[in-house]
DNA sequence: GTCTATAAATGGATAGAC
DNA sequence: GTCTATCCATTTATAGAC
């Protein structure tokens, strides 16, 4: 071993700085067109670049759908970790939809192409598809501790927070939709958990 | 009034054969390119027609996913009409429940046209937004029946339903997503339902 | 009613100069 | 690394002949 793993890449540090400032940018143009809608012109004209300059930084469109996919389900999961969990399975349970919902209803593009795959030809790569997975086994360590362990109430509770969510995005009144977690986290586990312990709710 | 209202118009029903086969058409290839990857030329070819010549159809491409999405509705909003209630809301809930799936699962991208509005520009006219809403009416009747009034239960109905709907669409394995209705139907009624009366299940 | 021709725009992607 | 130039495909929509 030499000791290029210690010296700075400066070039390196500035392809991913300029890589990042890409996605920030296709972000953006996604928001305003929608997820299929982005087009690499505009988000080079966002960035200062001509379009096929991009392509310095991703092989094509569908590569940076990918980093996009990647990185909306790597924050995800990030924020997913950082729920404190207490010893009370239903309020963890709670916290999780919360985070999950509040997610969701911040930016309706990633939630299309993050949970609903809208975009024709895109498939996301296993690398990324990977990081979608490891954020489904921390979220089954958390419900288990609500008491619902298995499948079945597993894919219930997926379907129903994203149920939700959906909603809320054909038809965002306010409160409305967000205010249904609660009922949903108790009527799931009064349906599937062995109950454990339960307290009041907070936020 | 003159008896123009019993002489058959050839060539309007000429006309309205037309349509017709161009929305079956376009339901074809929407269905092997997405909606929003569907186009006019395409659905031309299979017409035996050239593009320009559906204009004289449809006003606009708008246009024809208008028609579709009024005939989406109209047939699910009949299915929905035609099933069979009895005097047991649960089992009625539970019918309208896998009305709506089987009607969901069947179609990828009729559910996606109708149910998720992911197309760029498209918004249904009043005209077939109303086709909708008389639909909605209907459900709400059959659900006060399993003693599901008011706002809350009915958006918790919704959200689950298009819920499951939806995580059939994204990983449809068998079965798995519509045994979960017989859970959510009776989920839900304990959770909202003041119970009426309610027995085993059918179908 | 259907056609050809064409407008007018947009898009992803590549070649090659600098 | 970024550019210009360009290819090539595709699309919706209109004009006007037949």
């Amino acid at each position: 071993m030499t000791d290029t793993a210690v010296r700075r890449d400066r070039r390196a540090e500035r392809r991913d700085a300029t890589r990042a400032e890409i996605l920030d940018h296709a972000w953006q143009v996604a928001r305003e067109r929608g997820p299929a809608g982005m087009s690499l012109r505009d988000v080079a004209d966002r960035v200062g670049m001509r379009a096929p300059s991009l392509y310095g930084y991703f092989d094509s469109k569908h590569a940076l759908y990918d980093a996009m996919f990647e990185q909306g389900y790597r924050e995800f999961r990030d924020r997913t970790r950082q729920v404190r969990l207490s010893d009370d399975g239903r309020r963890n349970a709670l916290r999780v939809a919360r985070t999950f919902f509040d997610f969701a209803a911040e930016d309706p593009v990633r939630f299309q192409l993050l949970f609903q795959r809208t975009i024709p030809g895109f498939e996301p790569s296993p690398e990324s598809y990977a990081i979608a997975e490891e954020l489904l086994e921390d979220s089954v360590d958390v419900l288990a501790s609500a008491g619902l362990g298995g499948g079945r109430p597993l894919d219930m509770w997926t379907a129903v927070m994203t149920g939700i969510a959906s909603q809320h995005h054909a038809n965002p009144r306010g409160h409305r939709w967000r205010r249904l977690l609660e009922d949903a986290v108790d009527m799931i586990v009064a349906t599937y958990g062995q109950t454990i312990g339960s307290q009041t709710d907070d936020d």
